[in-house]
RNA sequence: GGAGAGAUGGCCGAGUGGUCGAAGGCGCUUGCCUGCUAAGCAAGUGUGGGUUUUUCCCACCGUGGGUUCAAAUCCCACUCUCUCCGCCA
């Protein structure tokens, strides 16, 4: 893959300002793009300068070929000196050549996506912008208890036990907790199979280094991956990864498109740097389930498409009849690879708020260009396709969600109906 | 883990040092033919990059090195796939 390929060079070279406008909105954003351009420069002078040195070594060689052809041993041997001379500038120049080439690779793979022109402009989780409400929080007639209390009380949630296996942030969940989460897997499935037509997929949960950077994981998040040191496989933060590189290195058809994939996988974080954030519960785990979406799209349909998959996303919440909401985020709470993202939040009752349970992103083409994911277009030329990727959803929050807005004054969960046909007909857990 | 075989264009597959970016076939595109379909005939058909951009040049035959004036072809290392043996959920 052609490094320059990595973020589109002619359109940085072309369109520098605004690339770089919209890129400095972002929280924390050297701008490297000067230094890519002057980079990109260099490259382009020394590519052209060893492009006719290699010229020139191939008249030779093919010059070479003729006298040996011809028998003509004296002939050959006047210009061998010039070519083997050549030969070993080509070689020096090369040595430059791939020098600058690490140099530019290693800049452009620290360089996130471009945010969408029309993402509100914020620096940080405060400026989000809030889209839409579905459902109103339920009001209690007697004081609700956080899913940590009641998950103990009852003894469906085991935190201390978990952290005697494994230390902090990891839980154990007991009959009924572990019955609902299994329940929410396969619901989230069926629904997005059958009623919103996305491809079942079981994938490897370990990947390799290549695949984590492909998908725009590393190099900058090495901190928060789990990795295996013999092998250097990764453990993954989440099923977008293995799915959004599945066609990695491959042309696709454009009638194929879109391809819509959804898997159930545990995810796994380090957390690094969220200490003393939602340490209670189990609300940000080391591991936990996600049932995940991805799209692969056509450029043009991809900002659409982002609308669809949030509203396949959103449905869960709605069958289980859990109020959230739906936000826009930010410039400057934009992840690494999205250039545009909706979070939906549902409430919930011990934060006395709405909190995260999906995340989806459009990513346009930055793990196109970093996986090299193409498709055919009608006119037969090809282009690199987009990919999105959201939560549908969170099985563990979602698991929270239920506990809290579902329990009544003895303790006791309400099952959400739609779950009921996944738990032997249980009403109550 | 041991032994062996292999990795070439969208696919199959030929190619062991010099007009090979790559034969042949399939597929695809266009034209002819055809009542429709199929068949047939003809032509075209890899990707990326540079440039003085209807031109010329360069790179790419798993990946990275090496030998050579010249490498798909020879040498070394690595990765992956397949077959057999061992082990094993």
């Amino acid at each position: 893959m052609e490094v320059r390929a990595l973020l589109d060079i002619k359109l940085i070279r072309s369109d520098s300002d605004r690339i770089k406008d919209l890129l400095k909105r972002r929280k924390k954003m050297p701008d490297n793009i000067d230094k890519v351009l002057k980079i990109d420069e260099g490259l382009r002078e020394i590519t052209t300068k060893l492009n006719s040195m290699r010229a020139e070594r191939n008249s030779i060689s093919k010059e070479v070929a003729k006298f040996k052809a011809s028998k003509d041993e004296k002939g050959a041997e006047k210009i061998l000196a010039r070519g083997k001379e050549l030969s070993t500038e080509i070689k020096i120049k090369e040595g430059e050549l791939s020098k600058l080439q690490k140099r530019l690779k290693e800049l452009l793979l620290i360089i996130p996506n471009v945010p969408f022109e029309k993402v509100p402009i914020g620096k940080d989780e405060t400026e989000n912008v809030e889209l839409r409400r579905w459902g109103e929080p339920r009001k209690f007639n007697f004081k609700p208890k956080a899913h940590w209390d009641l998950g103990s009380k009852r003894g469906l949630l085991d935190f201390e036990r978990a952290s005697k296996l494994s230390g902090s942030r990891f839980t154990v969940l007991y009959r009924g907790a572990a019955q609902m989460e299994r329940a929410l897997i396969s619901f989230m499935l069926d629904l997005h199979t059958s009623k919103h037509g996305y491809t079942e997929v079981m994938p490897p949960h370990l990947v390799s280094r290549e695949t984590m950077i492909n998908t725009g994981k590393l190099p900058k998040f090495e901190e928060e991956s789990y990795s295996t040191t013999l092998d250097d496989l990764f453990l993954i933060p989440t099923a977008e990864v293995p799915l959004s590189a599945l066609h990695g290195g491959e042309i696709l058809e454009e009638k194929s498109l879109p391809l819509k994939y959804v898997a159930y996988t545990p995810c796994y974080r380090r957390e690094a740097g969220s200490y003393g954030k939602d340490v209670k519960g189990m609300i940000r785990q080391h591991q936990f389930d996600k049932v995940e979406l991805v799209m692969y799209t056509t450029p043009n349909k991809s900002y659409e498409n982002l609308e669809s998959l949030t509203h396949d996303a959103e449905e869960v919440l709605q069958y289980l009849k859990l109020p959230y909401r739906v936000i826009e985020i930010c410039t400057g709470d934009l992840g690494f690879v999205a250039s545009r993202t909706y979070d939906i939040e549902a409430w919930l009752p011990s934060y006395d708020d709405y909190k995260e349970i999906s995340s989806c992103s459009n990513v346009t083409d930055y793990q196109a260009r970093r996986a090299n994911m193409r498709y055919r277009k009608s006119d037969n030329t090809l282009d690199f396709i987009h990919t999105l990727n959201g939560s549908g959803l969170a099985v563990g929050r979602t698991l929270v969600a239920i506990f809290e807005n579902y329990q009544k004054e003895n303790g006791m969960i309400e099952v959400p109906e739609v779950l009921r046909p996944y738990m032997r007909n249980k009403e109550e857990i």
